[in-house]
DNA sequence: AAAATAGTTCAAACATTTTTGAACTATTTA
DNA sequence: TAAATAGTTCAAAAATGTTTGAACTATTTT
């Protein structure tokens, strides 16, 4: 494990955050977290959206770097959920912060 | 004049938010528009954060067709404003209402 | 132990977005 | 009327982002 301190300054995150946004898989990716509403393993969410498994790679890592999911892994399985308080703080309070 | 019918549905534009705020220029004009808080022409902004004329009409292009800026041109000069109730709908609203 | 499963990594191919400069329209100023 | 100004359009170049399949690690099942 890296112990690397986080070191991203809240204007690149805003910026990671809308371009995790801003592509069509990736918003059918959160959608369906929001509306599962419970940890899932991405391989059933790319299998339900129907996107190769690393196509699902690419999209969770983009997500998962922006912040906008939790991940943890269970021995074979990568478990995700929507990390909420990224949303609030980039997204719905984004107008009226800037 | 055209009278074409605008006929995005509401995925099509949300898309188009996301993408217009994956950009770190326009989101620099976006950020310069809200706090100055009235009506200005695009090649002041353009002069003040550093960008060419060409690369400010095709950012604010793509700003107005994602429905983020107002318009209103007067004679040689194209007048910009935010579009608050785009960024409401699209940006303060998404998460609650996906 | 072998086969199956979940996911990652890599580099190449492909696709989309952004920048650039030249040529252009329209308006205003000298 | 000529020159200057504000902005647009175009196509080519440059930069970024996404998909693909093969090879890989790690774990679980047979």
């Amino acid at each position: 494990m890296s112990d690397n301190k986080q070191t991203k300054s809240n204007d690149e995150i805003q910026l990671l955050v809308f371009k995790a946004l801003a592509d069509p898989i990736r918003l059918e990716i959160i959608k369906y977290l929001k509306h599962l509403d419970h940890e899932v393993a991405c391989g059933e969410v790319g299998k339900v959206i129907e996107i190769s498994k690393t196509s699902g790679s690419y999209h969770f890592k983009l997500l998962e770097s922006a912040g906008l999911i939790n991940t943890r892994r269970e021995a074979r399985e990568k478990y995700v959920t929507l990390n909420e308080q990224t949303f609030n703080k980039y997204v719905t309070d984004f107008y009226r912060n800037i």
